[in-house]
DNA sequence: TGAAGTGACGTCAGTAACTGACGTCAGTCA
DNA sequence: TGACTGACGTCAGTTACTGACGTCACTTCA
């Protein structure tokens, strides 16, 4: 079966374009309504007019779906990295990949973000793709660091720290009513796990302070 | 079929015992000789005189397998928690858990753990795996240290933070040629993790150290 | 201009990871 | 003795993938 298309340009062209992009969505919308588990890859692929065949070659897996185009976000933590000044510190340059990554999220995407959020959350299976995601990016920054003399276990310590930071601000700047933009939920974060790994002065750090 | 079998003290038993584990091990042998991909879950039970359904009645997962009897360990993180003065901060509660943790893996345990650990770095699957079950632990964690009263997002963050130490100790005990106990690296770890963020003095914490 | 790619898709057949329903039978307990 | 239970087997079915191969609009280059 061959579907001929007229673009905006009015010349013809053999399949509509931008295939994964339109799955990506199809599928976030599938899954919010019918639930991930009751929506099989052959059902997306088809509510945009292709194939189950089709959607595996864009996708390795049906999780990998909801989870296409992180790497641009990846890259931006990168990037936030070699932007560090030359003598930073670990945690300075952490500070910085942060602040690169917590700047592709405008409050704009809120949005979507919280839609995409809700049903990862609702599914296990996605869940664990989202720890490895995470964990992924943790090993890239990890490597980052180690390209700059960062020596181990220094480098994987503070890699693993932007990442859960970045983690736990995500969550918080998703949540309703939060009016802070990522990249201050962020920076807030961060402080608060430089004072709760601070040995104790006087006030025992982080106990009761949201109650 | 039945399988009657003769058991130690002379007596039939209808099902030789203990199933979980001889598929566990039956599975730990095959994924290292044969590749995680390359056995199926039929082949795994047929080896211990079991079905394929046997199999899937005993673990939820076909990578389920490698990860059965993890409840102990977290509930040992859980236990150092409770074991913790009342009045500690939250990273001291978390170095008792650790200790905890780490008391669960004496030295004999170093090979068997390897040999896991080798075949889980093989298969990304596994590694998905690896990762969301860390990720639990950090927030069944979270959960006791906000039991005894610790804030958000102090509860959250050093609870990943307890859960990247162990990982990254983890890793270096199971080092060929580590001579440590896993409790004195997970010390370690943890004492590194507290300088690097320390705020900077004269030396800039945690660079070029093993160079 | 036309012949030879190329890329994005469809079709088909197959494997393996699960799942539900149901049957079996030694051991247990009333 | 008889009802019940728990751990297993059997069978049939669904879905997530994978490999092989065919199709055809579009591109490239002689």
């Amino acid at each position: 079966m061959s579907v001929t298309v007229i673009t905006t340009l009015g010349r013809m062209a053999r399949w509509e374009p931008d295939a994964a992009r339109r799955l990506q969505q199809a599928a976030l919308d599938l899954f919010a309504t019918r639930g991930y588990e009751r929506t099989t890859a052959a059902q997306i692929a088809a509510s945009v007019g292709l194939t189950e065949r089709t959607f595996f070659r864009h996708f390795s897996d049906k999780r990998e779906v909801l989870f296409f185009g992180q790497d641009v976000f990846v890259q931006a933590f990168l990037d936030g990295v070699d932007a560090a000044p030359p003598h930073a510190s670990p945690i300075e340059i952490v500070t910085c990949a942060l602040r690169g990554a917590a700047a592709q999220f405008p409050d704009e995407r809120r949005v979507h973000s919280r839609a995409r959020q809700s049903v990862i959350e609702q599914n296990p299976a996605l869940q664990e793709r989202e720890s490895h995601k995470l964990a992924s990016l943790a090993t890239a920054l990890a490597e980052a660091l180690r390209a700059r003399g960062v020596g181990e276990p220094a480098a994987t310590l503070a890699a693993r720290s932007g990442a859960t930071v970045f983690e736990i601000a995500f969550t918080q700047w998703i949540r309703e009513g939060e009016h802070l933009s990522l990249v201050d939920v962020t920076a807030n974060v961060l402080h608060e796990l430089v004072t709760l790994t601070a040995p104790a002065r006087r006030t025992p750090a982080g106990r009761r302070r949201h109650e």
